[in-house]
DNA sequence: ATAGATTACGCAACCGTTTGCGCAATCGCA
DNA sequence: TGCGATTGCGCAAACGGTTGCGTAATCTAT
């Protein structure tokens, strides 16, 4: 029963007594075979139910016609907008996607690079790990002619391919806001030193203060390693201080509900006592009683499918019949200021 | 530059002057190849950095090492954690995943099915589109010999191999509870007809009505499509009754997050003049201020790692020397209520 | 010294499909 | 009638690796 071997090529040739490059000519209705041969075939190949084993077409070509995703975790609802990006972008172009979560562990991350290797896809794209600060394990993919494109958390090199977010169109507008509103003591909760979005932040805020007149503190910069203890030290650090902030801005939306959480427990009330901008525009804040006053899009989806495009570009050329020397391909995404002012 | 070829085992051999046979032996430390030569081919292989290439040897075993998940939606962290969970039994089992999203709808679900076919997975693991009610295109896989295990999502047939939760003994829980504490009008919010939890829930809601000597009332049975605008009419028809329920079970989380913020504006408070129970669980539950008094954990992880460990069975057996016939692999989990139970 | 065992390796087929080239048979045309 | 063009198809190699079988060369034992 599982003995039943599919019908291939040669079988269909055997039963008709022409050759197997006969049969995959009359099937692809090349012109140097003839109509009547052609038409044979074809009803052979009906009846028997054929279809081409695409692997062996694969195997030939020497592509998988797959690409490689890796992000730090797919319960993260901005990554998994991102793994939808890619799969629609991929659909289009007739890709598969295989999918590695590194959960943010460096060497996690490695061995799914080198499994992807492996299995020899013919692109990869990635969120970097938080801890990822070295970028060996990718070169290895430019000896297998596999390209690479990274999306939102990029490394901090610049002879790479990459789509990114730049947070300070958004941020500025989130802050030129709360100045609006009276704010002058605007805090920030930044996030793990080595993610380049940490830095990133840090340099925005210092920018926007900067062009709001505002004065710099250190005592209201704080940050977390993303740990939910963490998370609430660092905002009681802040709402403990003899003269607290007015305003936080924080790392992103996951550790802006531990802080919510934090502000709670300690009597205070959001967006009266003390408002919140943070990064990542959760889809979960339509329904929570307790909002930041916005948050900043960083387009996940968006970043991600214009990453796949640059991927099937890369690899279109490199399987081409004269590829060319590609340049890097960058782009950056200005994110956005999303208000969620209410009226309760 | 993109023309330099991977070493392959004809280099080395040719380098050698050795045959191709000889140097995969050596590099599998076959006894029949002498010692030194074994050295020799190693060495070389060093040099060129050498990897077999798992492409060729896959198409030669009639295998991928790849297994196929269909589901309907990865911004659902039902769904999420249920990929995660075949993530992680299939990198124990060294295998790979592509992932499909069928979003809910019946044709995607079925070109996907194509798709998988012919990237020749080696198994496909299902949770069901909510509007799947045949499964002809599941018989396709059949003819490859590729198994499917379904999970959560599965068909009404019990020709099949699945892992499901079975719902009763975390609801008979949860009503429970709520008699407990006095209800004694539960209403329901069901889902979409032709979803198999649909009936299940409604036999169980009707089961623990029962079982708790409550009278039945068909006003209060209310269903809904799951788009938010029908989930907010099927909460408000409830609410508007002239006697409405003090408790209700609800589909899912999602559906009553809506429900949530319906009875809001309705000017009532959750928890005091309307209880709820759902069904799934979600996260964010923590950090939310009205929440259910209790929810129906469905054990994403659980069910699609099991499911996934029943595909390798299959998998393993379809390829092993002499394959038996397998009995259908099925198993049901027992859901568990998980109490909200809070001070505020 | 010679039969038999052992060692160390090569040949060729195979997985399924594609494709350049060659060749026989028919055709067209002068 | 004879020659070049066309039609229609097969051969064999190739993708990269694995493996059953054959065999020459050396070794062992009598």
């Amino acid at each position: 029963m599982s003995k039943n071997k599919l019908p291939t090529i040669k079988e269909i040739a055997k039963r008709l007594n022409v050759s197997a490059s006969t049969v995959s000519r009359a099937l692809h209705d090349h012109p140097s075979i003839g109509l009547v041969t052609t038409m044979r075939v074809r009803k052979v190949a009906e009846e028997l139910g054929y279809e081409a084993n695409k692997m062996a077409i694969y195997f030939k070509e020497r592509k998988t016609y797959t690409i490689g995703v890796i992000i730090p975790d797919l319960a993260e609802p901005f990554f998994s907008a991102a793994l939808t990006g890619v799969e629609d972008a991929a659909e289009a172009s007739n890709y598969n996607v295989i999918i590695g979560q590194s959960l943010d562990n460096f060497e996690r991350e490695k061995k799914i690079v080198e499994n992807m290797k492996d299995h020899r896809v013919d692109g990869v794209l990635v969120s970097l790990t938080k801890d990822t600060s070295t970028y060996e394990h990718f070169d290895s993919l430019k000896k297998y002619n596999i390209p690479v494109v990274f999306f939102d958390r990029v490394p901090s090199r610049k002879d790479i391919n990459y789509v990114a977010c730049n947070l300070v169109a958004g941020m500025l507008q989130a802050v030129t806001k709360l100045v609006g509103m009276g704010h002058t003591r605007i805090g920030l909760i930044n996030g793990p030193a080595k993610l380049a979005a940490t830095l990133q932040r840090l340099e925005i805020y210092f920018r926007c203060l900067k062009e709001n007149n505002l004065p710099m503190d250190q005592d209201i910069i704080v940050s977390t390693t993303l740990t939910k203890a963490d998370n609430l030290k660092a905002i009681n650090k802040l709402i403990s201080l003899p003269e607290p902030p007015t305003a936080v801005i924080v790392f992103n939306d996951y550790v802006l509900l531990d802080c919510i959480a934090a502000v709670k427990a300690a009597g205070l009330e959001v967006n009266k006592d003390i408002s919140f901008i943070s990064f990542a525009n959760l889809p979960i804040w339509e329904y929570m009683d307790s909002v930041p006053l916005a948050s900043i899009e960083q387009f996940a989806y968006k970043q991600s499918s214009m990453a796949a495009e640059f991927l099937f570009r890369l690899i279109n050329n490199a399987t081409s019949a004269n590829p060319i020397e590609m340049p890097l391909l960058q782009h950056i995404i200005d994110s956005e200021m999303v208000e969620y002012s209410r009226s309760k």
